[in-house]
DNA sequence: TCAGCATGTTTGGCACAACAGAACTGTGTT
DNA sequence: AACACAGTTCTGTTGTGCCAAACATGCTGA
């Protein structure tokens, strides 16, 4: 099987049953954890679950109590209800800190958000698709919010854009092939050519845009950073409202943005975004 | 099973096997995760963990491969290596998301790291014992790591004894048969006597001092917050090296956690300390 | 070049773990 | 009181998920 695809940016839609060796009662406890993570604090019943769960509220039952065992869900009151574990925590501190980007990333983008007052992000790349994996909040009212963990499509937000702008073509056309690169707004990027062209301005001006392109009113630009060995590793990106942002303020912001990606970067012992379109080692079209 | 010789409140050891629901397959892979947490970021082989699981190779690759289809976990190269996938860092900011504690309690921590320079880090209580579910480094080069998420016993760390220090005598005492008070260093507080005058103070002090009694060379002082319903959700606590603080500081900064705290029980609709202890909602002894 | 070893992967058959459904308990409502 | 409903417990049966052993692959050193 040569396209081991591992493209699906949808988590829920597991049932590709063309794996042979899924273990039922596994799968279902995975899905029972994402559906405890889509309760947030409040929780679901036995029976609420089970319904979701299209499973039997005995054997729903069953599998509450094994993650509560191991504390991967607690039962709260009243009427038990049941929500997440703190064994949860600990399974993402250690990803987290095996990835070392937080550590790094964390002061970077508090700095950053300290400066702009606006909400900054940390995505990875995952084989090119941004996945969000830490957020620094802004002062204001309007949160923007995140699912953090998430695989996302890459085409409509600016730090998508941003680690697309460090891969080379033929990926690219294989992203958009693979995702289809569906509309979100009307400002939405929907061509292969109209994409190519917004990474290629990009890559060249150091930061990525996306001016309404995922949500009416909210304006983000980012930045990818890249590792010892010249690979984009992910990107920050700084979320607002566009009416916050005048047009001349955007080239300004965007190379704080990029400054701020850089210093990522050289935490992570790896070359400026200058240094690495300098290099020769960036693939170029 | 002779003592695990690391003081261990005990996660692992989950094979009470009274528990007649227990899930055999579910029940080996929340372990299989555990496995993979303790990995970090170089991951695990297929035959370690068979061996660690004590499982045969193949139910151990079945597990495995059912947890990277719901990207639980992931396979890195080379020589097939396996460890956590994003899919739990979605699990964590659903459940810290849900306990609405790092939002109000992240910047606390922060200006409190600024101001200080010390690591800060926040514990919710989980029946009078704390669990640490985030941390904000210092500056310095020297870190103090902490494993999130684990139930860690109560009577040798700052942020323990001031959660301990919002509880009655009798929980306080069944605290101490549960646990027996273990040892750490020589200045562990390791009598019940010992423990509820260390705890008094605390209490009218307002904050409670870890000299040394978990880790040599080690100072920390924590400070409860409580909800709106007066009941103490947990506490902050900051960590240094006892060097670093001269005795005439003490107080000073732990009334600077103590207020740093109270911020956060602002933030959560409830009382500060003073009020709380003022309020009789406080157990007496 | 070829055994020899140590991985990861695949298969198939059997046993019993884990299903579903029904019975039981408890709590709040009319 | 009787009801309705949700959370538990019990039990028989089936199909799931176990394991052993075979297969594939990659590395080592003779």
């Amino acid at each position: 099987m040569p396209g081991k695809s591992d493209t699906d940016p949808d988590d829920t839609n597991v049932e590709t049953s063309g794996d042979r060796y899924k273990l039922q009662g596994v799968a279902r406890a995975l899905r029972l954890l994402d559906l405890l993570a889509d309760a947030g604090a409040t929780g679901f019943t036995v029976t609420e679950l089970s319904q979701q769960l299209e499973t039997s509220k005995s054997s729903t039952f069953a599998l509450l109590r094994t993650l509560v065992a191991h504390s991967y869900a607690t039962e709260i009151q009243p009427g038990p209800r049941y929500r997440l574990g703190r064994a949860v925590i600990r399974l993402a501190d250690s990803l987290t800190e095996g990835l070392g980007l937080t550590e790094i990333g964390r002061p970077v983008m508090q700095e950053l958000t300290a400066r702009t007052g606006w909400t900054t992000r940390l995505a990875v790349a995952d084989n090119g698709f941004p996945v969000f994996i830490d957020r620094v909040d802004g002062p204001g009212t309007i949160r923007f919010h995140t699912q953090l963990g998430r695989r996302e499509l890459p085409h409509h937000s600016a730090a998508g854009k941003a680690i697309m702008s460090a891969l080379d073509a033929g990926r690219i056309r294989a992203i958009a092939q693979e995702t289809g690169l569906p509309g979100r707004t009307r400002n939405t990027i929907t061509t292969v050519d109209d994409l190519l062209a917004d990474l290629a301005t990009s890559r060249t001006r150091g930061f990525a845009i996306d001016d309404e392109e995922d949500d009416e009113g909210v304006f983000c630009l980012g930045a990818a950073f890249l590792d010892r060995t010249g690979t984009c590793l992910g990107s920050i990106s700084v979320t607002g409202l566009k009416r916050d942002i005048p047009t001349w303020r955007v080239r300004e912001l965007g190379e704080s943005v990029r400054a701020h990606a850089d210093d990522i970067s050289i935490g992570l012992g790896g070359p400026t975004w200058h240094e690495y379109l300098a290099g020769g080692k960036a693939p170029t079209w």
